[in-house]
DNA sequence: TTGTTAAAGCAAAGATATTTGCTTAAGGTT
DNA sequence: AACCTTAAGCAAATATCTTTGCTTTAACAA
């Protein structure tokens, strides 16, 4: 063999050093404990804290990653139940209930924040986008007028995120009082 | 006289200092600088720096006081051209051009990040609440059906905020877009 | 197994941030 | 003008974060 490739490692010890760190945010997080700095994080997961300097930038491109996982891993399936006023009504609320859970609300706080990548957030909203398009697809089959998918997002999904964010209430009958408005709106012509 | 009340005094250095570290904060802001501390602010606005910690708890009690004062400041008048369709757009269309200057952008992500006092969040929810709830009253007046307050919140509002907020883009058309689907659901019943 | 190497641990040095006691400046009052 | 008081400035002490060179661990390949 000519050449030796180096040989990233990421199972193992690498993989279980990161875990704890992503665990310690977490926790962190939901503790809502407000100085998050890496020597902090680093003592909860029970690791060095040189290990953190070596692998991110600052704290931020850390709470970056973790919030990104926990807020693209959602087990959440699509619903499919014949009609597009349900699917949109039952999303709705599971993503209601989901993200005004307290950690989740400070993962959505993080990700707004300043520093963070813009790819990133994009990466939120990307997936809402292609559940909404999938509905709105499934809709179109069985013939329903259905309103566009930037109109789900705009009347739908930006209420709800905003309304977390801003700490307004938000609730199954909100959730579910957006999916009637959209509604209305579906077949409007777009300029 | 027997007891001698101790009297604040806004007025002269305090305000002259407080004013200087309020134009510092915006300009760090503008500049996208994100190593944001009190030797830094001090530093910029030329004030001692114990002075700042002696003033605000820490650094996001003073981002957040910032922010307050330039995003509730709007020198926008409402609209009142006499139909509440270009009312809103007109609205609509300024607040998009506000909210999407950089600072503005930075202001936004500030109030929205974790440690930033509910109340002062409502305060920016609460003027925006007020000028629709106005728009809407003149609406009535002339024998025009409107929607709701919450509608225009949720319709108009909220889409505006998560688009700069999430970083996706902004601009009349889309403004005008907006306005244009929540007055389709005007008169709509609510339940 | 055994060798190689990426990544983690350790410890000391350096840089920043934060606190604290005291001094000085300047509004506001008499 | 002379005084009292709040708030700012200053400087030294302290704590916290961040970097860096070196050592040790343990995953992976031969």
């Amino acid at each position: 063999m000519p050449d030796r490739v180096p040989t990233s490692r990421p199972g193992g010890r690498s993989g279980r050093v990161r875990t704890a760190i992503y665990t310690a945010v977490g926790e962190l997080m939901g503790e809502g404990v407000d100085k998050i700095s890496f020597p902090v994080i680093a003592e909860r997961a029970g690791v060095n804290p040189t290990t953190l300097y070596r692998r991110w930038d600052d704290v931020n491109a850390l709470l970056e990653e973790v919030a990104v996982a926990a807020l693209t891993r959602d087990g959440e399936s699509l619903p499919d139940t014949g009609s597009l006023e349900r699917d949109l009504t039952e999303w709705a609320t599971l993503i209601a209930r989901d993200i005004t859970r307290p950690e989740r609300v400070r993962y959505l706080r993080a990700m707004v924040s300043a520093r963070v990548e813009i790819v990133s957030r994009c990466v939120l909203t990307e997936t809402r986008r292609e559940q909404a398009a999938e509905m709105v697809r499934r809709a179109g089959e069985r013939g329903e007028t259905a309103p566009t998918v930037a109109q789900i997002l705009d009347h739908v999904i930006a209420p709800l995120y905003y309304r977390v964010v801003f700490a307004l209430p938000v609730d199954h009958d909100h959730a579910q009082r957006l999916v009637g408005d959209v509604l209305v709106m579906a077949g409007r012509p777009q300029p």
